[in-house]
DNA sequence: GTGGTCTAGACCACC
DNA sequence: GTGGTCTAGACCACG
């Protein structure tokens, strides 16, 4: 479930965080499920729990997951305050990715592809 | 010309190799245009000289520059190996933020938004 | 009537215990008023009722109530003391804040306006 | 220069950024002075590295110092763009905490008092 | 059982 | 030299 490179140059706890949002904005993991222990987690893919300690803490901070102490991780419903922050900042990685991609020639078919395949990965039929 | 954030978790002499290939891929860095020295270019960002020769070791090894020995280094012919490498890139963070944006509501007209005003600005002076 | 944020950093038996103090300092539970039992508020709030108990047992050692065996627990009557703890520990937490709002700008003005505010909302129907 | 209570329910680290915090709001520590190397400072007050180094890392997230690899860390200027937001929620919590001391009993005195002693502290007369 | 903190010691990239 | 990451193993508070 959790391929994780151990020789890039990211550190492994970056790699998690990126690959737990991706479960979690593709809907693979539901609000308010319970995520992985992190002993679990740590024995599973053969990692110090301490390293996914830190990928939780850092998912927990960027609105992602909350934690009960005592109890273990759950996915965080989406939350509205936090959602418009968020897309402001969005749309302006959007902007800037956006104008580069277009000066270096990319066409408005392209991008709008990419846009169809994000709706079908959201959208009813869940590829899960 | 080279804006570096010293404070950034990116290494500096990455962010020189992103720059240096903004500027050739754009077309800002004509081929076979001579590069400033490791000097020069040290002395102008106040940036220690070995960083420098790291970055243009790099770009040469990646085929954006060639160096002659006593003369200098200097802008290699844009391939379209290294414009189509850029945009796999671009692509791939775009399905990224795309994603996240959607998952927080953001619609499809808004995006569509972002692509039209980026089209204006490209629209008069294309350098290209 | 006891709002838990079961996500905190504070572990809830300190939240409860916290709420309660509030409660009997600010009289809305007056001085021997016998408090819901264990069980009951455990059922009410859906908690663990060992954490009630925690609760309670460290109330009564701070001598906010008091325990009768086979009765209940009953709101002890106010010491001066009380308030002179809460209100320092109020004071500490003002210096660090205004101190850290004053060093990041704020003027005297505006803590002089929030006092002002302060007193128009409760100069009309203070309980005391 | 730094005391800290290793018995405390206070984690350790979270001793030292509010330690860190004093010294840099009350300006013993100015903008861009270099703050001790996580190791000096780990073997000055004979604590793991680790935890030094989870200090210093939360520090720069709430925008108190700065990071530059393989210099060290720095105290950070008052930036405008965190300045803003920061104030607002200091001014809630301001609120919050003077209307529940003012409840209380606190008088407008006592904190003008305070106010004064901040600016003793943060005035021209620096104790140190 | 859960997460949170801490230590000791190691290796890496960067400058 | 600096910070950044990771491991192994320990102890604690909480529910």
């Amino acid at each position: 479930m959790f391929e994780l490179d151990l020789r890039s140059r990211l550190p492994i706890y970056e790699q998690l965080i990126e690959k737990m949002k991706e479960l979690i904005i593709g809907e693979v993991l539901k609000p308010n499920e319970q995520l992985p222990s992190v002993r679990t987690l740590a024995q599973q893919i053969t990692i110090n729990p301490n390293t996914i300690q830190k990928a939780y803490r850092e998912l927990e901070r960027q609105g992602y997951i909350y934690t009960v102490k005592g109890k273990g991780n759950f996915v965080a419903p989406i939350l509205e305050s936090m959602q418009q922050e968020k897309l402001e900042k969005l749309k302006e990685e959007l902007l800037k990715i956006v104008s580069e991609a277009m000066y270096l020639g990319m066409k408005k078919e392209d991008i709008l592809q990419i846009i169809s395949s994000v709706e079908n990965m959201l959208g009813g039929g869940n590829l899960k």
